[in-house]
DNA sequence: GTGAAAGCGCTAACAC
DNA sequence: GTGTTAGCGCTTTCAC
C-alpha cells in the first residue's frame, strides 16, 4: 500500500518543466523542443516512469483493454484462439483481459453485469451453451462498445464475427465416411440451439441426403462437448437394434470418447466403424488409430477476431463489421479407412 | 467514440443529491439514509451504471487488476493454473490481465517493460526457459508490487512461490521404475537452468544413487518441453551403444513423444521399455499404452498462487509471503508395468 | 515551444 | 446524513 511510482509530476518537478511539456515529449509530440525531449526522456528512463493506464485511460477515454469471454480455456481449440488474439493485441499495443465463464449462462451474466464496460475498449466473445438470452450483449454494444464474436456466436446480434466454415467442414467429413464405404453415419452432436452445431448438423443431413442415404432421428444423438458425453452417446448408439457404422462427431474430444467406447465394445474403428470429428486437437494424431477429422484454424479465427475488433475500436465510422468465415481442410487418417469388407 | 457512459454524476443530478452521496450509496457505506439509497440503486440498475474502474483506481490507488505472465496457455497444464487463477479472481472481485510471452526471455522483457505497474495491484507469474536474468522481477518487486511466482519460480527471488513437489515427484516415478524391474534408466530432461527442471532432474539422480544404480551422463539428455523433443531425445537415446531400458520424461509430452519414438523402432513400451512422465495430461490416458506419471495439481496451484497473491495485496504489513510446495501423485498405467522377462 | 488550468470519474477528508 | 472540495495521473485546450 502506499506505493509511490513516479509521475510525470515527478519528472517535471526535477526537470523545472511543467508536466504538459513532460506529457508532450513522451508521446513524442511534435512541438516540443529537441533538447527537453531529450532530456525528459533519459529521465524517464533512468527514473523508470512507466505510464498509469487508468489515468490514461480516464484522460483519453480510451484504454489498452480489450475483454476476451469465453467458455473454457482448458482445451486446444480456445487457449490456441486466445494465443492468436493475444499475438495481435500484443503487437498493437493492447492487453487482454480475461473471462472465463465455464460455459454457464449464469456465470456469463454475472461477468457481463459486472463489467466496468468504461475501462475496456471492446470486447471478443465466444458465448457460452445454453445462453439463449444475448440481451446482455446487445445491450452492452447499444451502449457502443466494439464487440466481435468468434466461434460460438449470437445470430440475431449484428456485429462482426468470425468463425469456421462449420456447413461445409461437416458436409465434407460425412462425405468423406460416405465415399469410403460408410451408409450408415450417426452424428453425435453438441447441445441443441448453438449456432455452430447447427450447421455441423445441417452438413451431416445435407451431405446424407446428397448421396441419398435416409436421416435416421435416432442416430442423431445431442449432449454436451466433452469425452464422456462422446463416450455415453456412443454406447447409446450401440444399444440401438439398427446400429450406425460410422460416426461423425462435433468436435475431437467426443470423437475421442466414441472411439473408447468403441474400442471397450471390441468394435475396431477404422475398419468395421468410422469415426471423424472436428477441430484437429493434438490428441488426435495420439489417439490409435489416429483420428480423421476437420482442422479448424485456432490461432487464426483468434488472430482476425483481435483484429476486427481493433477495426471497431480505430475506425468506427467507415467501418461497420463483417463476417468472417474460414474453410476447414478435412485431414484423413485411421479411423475413417475405407470400410473393410468381409 | 466519443461513448458515453453514465455517471455517478448523472445519478446525482437527476436524484439533485451531491456526487458523494451517489459514491457512498453505491458502496453501501454506512452513513447514509436508507431512503435515498434506495433511490439511487435504483436509478442505477435503471441507467445500467456501471462504475468506471480506471476512475476508481486511480482515486484509490488500487485496481481490481491482476496480472499474469507465463510461457504459454496451450496446454493442459498453463491452461488449468489459469482456470484455477481465475476462479479465485473471480471470487474476489479481481480481472485477470493475460501476457503470454511464448517462452521468450526477450519477450517476457519487453512485456515487463511496457507494464503498467501502476494499473496493476499484482502479478503471478511463471517465468519463461532461459530467462537468467531475472532484475526485471526483482525491480518491480522493490517498487512494491506484490507478485507471486508459480511453477516456473525464480529460486533467488525473495517472495511468494507456490509449485508441485519436483523433487519427490520426480523420485517417486524413477524408484517406481526400478521397483518395477528397470535398472537402465534414463532421463529426458528440460532445458539446464530452471529451478523446477533442475528439481526434477536431482530426485532421478538420488532415485537411482539410493539404488546403487550407475548415473550415466549419455543417459540425460537436455532439451526443450515439447513432443517433437521428446522424440528427437529419444532417437538419440537408442543409437547409444549401451542403450537404457526405461525412462523418466520431465514432463508427459516429452514422455509421449518418446513413446512415439519407440513405437516407431518397434520397441514395447510397458514390456521392454518403461516410460513415466510428469503432469498427468489427459492425453497420457487417451496415448495406448496409457503414460504413467505423476500427476500435478494445477488447479490448486492456480488457487493457491492467487489466493496468496491477494493476502500479498490486501495484508501487505503482517504477509511476508510463503513458499508452498505441493505433493504430486503417482499413478500408474501401462507404460511402465513391470518388466517383462525373457 | 511551453505553461496554466480544466477535466476524465471517482473517492475521501472535512465541514456542516 | 449530506455537500463541498481536493486530488488520483494524465491529456488537452487555450494562452502567451
Amino acid at each position: 500500500m502506499a506505493r509511490h511510482y513516479v509521475t510525470i509530476k515527478d519528472i517535471a518537478k526535477i526537470l523545472n518543466i511543467s508536466v504538459s511539456t513532460v506529457s508532450r515529449a513522451l508521446r513524442d509530440t511534435y512541438d516540443v523542443n529537441q533538447e527537453t525531449k531529450e532530456k525528459v526522456l533519459a529521465l524517464a528512463a533512468e527514473l523508470n516512469y512507466k505510464p498509469n493506464f487508468n489515468a490514461t485511460g480516464l484522460a483519453k477515454g480510451s484504454t489498452h483493454n480489450l475483454g476476451v469471454i469465453l467458455p473454457f480455456i482448458t482445451n486446444y481449440y480456445f487457449s490456441t484462439v486466445i494465443t492468436g488474439i493475444q499475438e495481435v493485441a500484443y503487437n498493437n499495443g493492447y492487453n487482454i483481459t480475461l473471462f472465463v465463464t465455464n460455459d454457464s449462462p449464469e456465470r456469463e451474466l454475472a461477468i457481463m453485469e459486472n463489467l466496468s464496460v468504461s475501462s475496456l475498449d471492446g470486447l471478443l466473445v465466444s458465448i457460452s451453451s445454453d445462453s439463449d438470452s444475448c440481451n446482455h450483449f446487445q445491450e452492452i454494444i447499444d451502449e457502443g462498445v466494439p464487440v466481435v464474436f468468434f466461434d460460438r456466436v449470437a445470430n440475431e446480434i449484428d456485429t462482426s464475427k468470425v468463425m469456421q466454415d462449420d456447413y461445409n467442414g461437416a458436409f465434407e467429413a460425412v462425405e468423406h465416411l460416405i465415399l469410403n464405404g460408410y451408409t450408415k453415419i450417426a452424428h453425435i452432436a453438441g447441445p441443441k440451439g448453438m449456432s455452430f452445431t447447427e450447421a455441423r448438423l445441417k452438413g451431416y443431413i445435407d451431405a446424407l441426403t446428397k448421396h441419398h442415404l435416409r436421416i435416421n432421428e435416432d442416430w442423431i444423438v445431442y449432449s454436451g462437448f466433452s469425452q464422456e458425453y462422446g463416450e455415453q452417446d456412443t454406447y447409446q448408439l450401440l444399444q440401438l437394434k439398427q446400429q450406425p457404422d460410422a460416426l461423425f462427431a462435433v468436435n475431437d474430444r467426443k470423437a475421442i470418447g466414441a472411439m473408447i467406447a468403441l474400442k471397450n465394445k471390441g468394435i475396431k474403428v477404422g475398419e468395421e466403424f468410422g469415426v471423424i470429428g472436428f477441430t484437429n486437437d493434438p490428441m488426435s494424431t495420439i489417439i490409435s488409430p489416429a483420428l480423421s477429422t476437420i482442422a479448424e484454424p485456432a490461432f487464426e479465427i483468434g488472430k482476425l477476431s483481435c483484429e476486427l475488433l481493433i477495426k471497431h475500436i480505430t475506425k468506427p465510422k467507415y467501418f461497420h463489421g463483417e463476417e468472417i468465415v474460414l474453410p476447414g481442410k478435412l485431414i484423413v487418417r485411421e479411423s475413417s479407412m475405407r470400410k473393410a469388407k468381409h
